[in-house]
DNA sequence: GCATTTGTAGCTTTAGTTGTTACAAACTTG
DNA sequence: CAAGTTTGTAACAACTAAAGCTACAAATGC
């Protein structure tokens, strides 16, 4: 797969963001600790922007900031801003319609699709974002807050 | 992403399996219900295989069968087949080590990663391959099977 | 006005999945 | 044992999505 790092440098970004919260970081800053390149950052935040995660400006002395504080950003909300419903890939042509199967076998893969999204969102939902720093900072295995 | 579509096609073919459970069937008849190419097929019946999942046999009547009752057969077993901790993708570049967050956030998303396979491992481990398949006849919300 | 930074378009590069052809190996049947 | 069938697998082409890159308009601050 060319497969999907967006939620991966999204958590990555948004620690960046959480360990320097008073400040408005470039994107030429997060792509290099990236270590990527600073469009790529750029897209990336226009959705976490979209999600009411962080607010970007403009011009110089702009930048980005979280758009409320770390311990109120739950790592579902990150997940949903970048890789909405992507636990697994249903079929990529229609199953054959004459097959009694192929018929209706679509509608119980999505169906379990949805399930493990929501269980991949229970999960996800117990991690703040500080949590992630806190982790990130100590060398500790990453738990919630108050566990 | 060309995003991968093996653990969808997998459910179905081993719900075509399940519903033959008698038989020996070709790969030829389950690329025609799946709507692709017959290797295709075969090598995803490798995987299940090497995962004990199916039984196949070359030559002249030869085909595939289930391995064990469908009911036995949970769909964890399958996803581990086939795409073995894919929930998200890390880094494609290694982060930059001189940055403090970028030196650690490796290791930290690396065991969110484990945590949320370990989710998705729970979820499906609750349905086995003859729910899918009562599922597809009935046309029924896939529940488990006492449920 | 000038320098800076985001936002975005458009294109190239990279990499993973799927599709296809071809053929050896294993097996069944007569 | 000969003929026919089917899997297993290699090799490669086609397709697709993500990521990288260049360029530039729009916004902002000094």
């Amino acid at each position: 797969m060319a497969s999907n790092s967006q939620f991966a440098i999204s958590i990555h970004v948004l620690a960046m963001l959480a360990k320097n919260e008073d400040e408005m970081v470039k994107s030429e800053y997060l792509a290099k600790s990236v270590n990527t390149n600073a469009v790529v950052i750029r897209r990336l935040l226009c959705h976490l922007q979209q999600a009411n995660l962080v607010i970007s400006q403009k011009g110089a002395s702009g930048g980005t900031r979280l758009a409320k504080s770390a311990d109120e950003i739950r790592l579902n909300e990150i997940y949903q801003a970048v890789l909405p419903g992507e636990s697994f890939a249903l079929h990529r042509q229609k199953p054959d319609q004459k097959c009694p199967v192929g018929k209706n076998i679509e509608a119980v893969l999505c169906h379990l699709q949805k399930d493990i999204d929501r269980a991949i969102e229970e999960k996800l939902v117990k991690y703040s974002l500080a949590d992630v720093l806190k982790s990130v900072e100590t060398g500790e295995i990453i738990s919630v807050c108050d566990g």
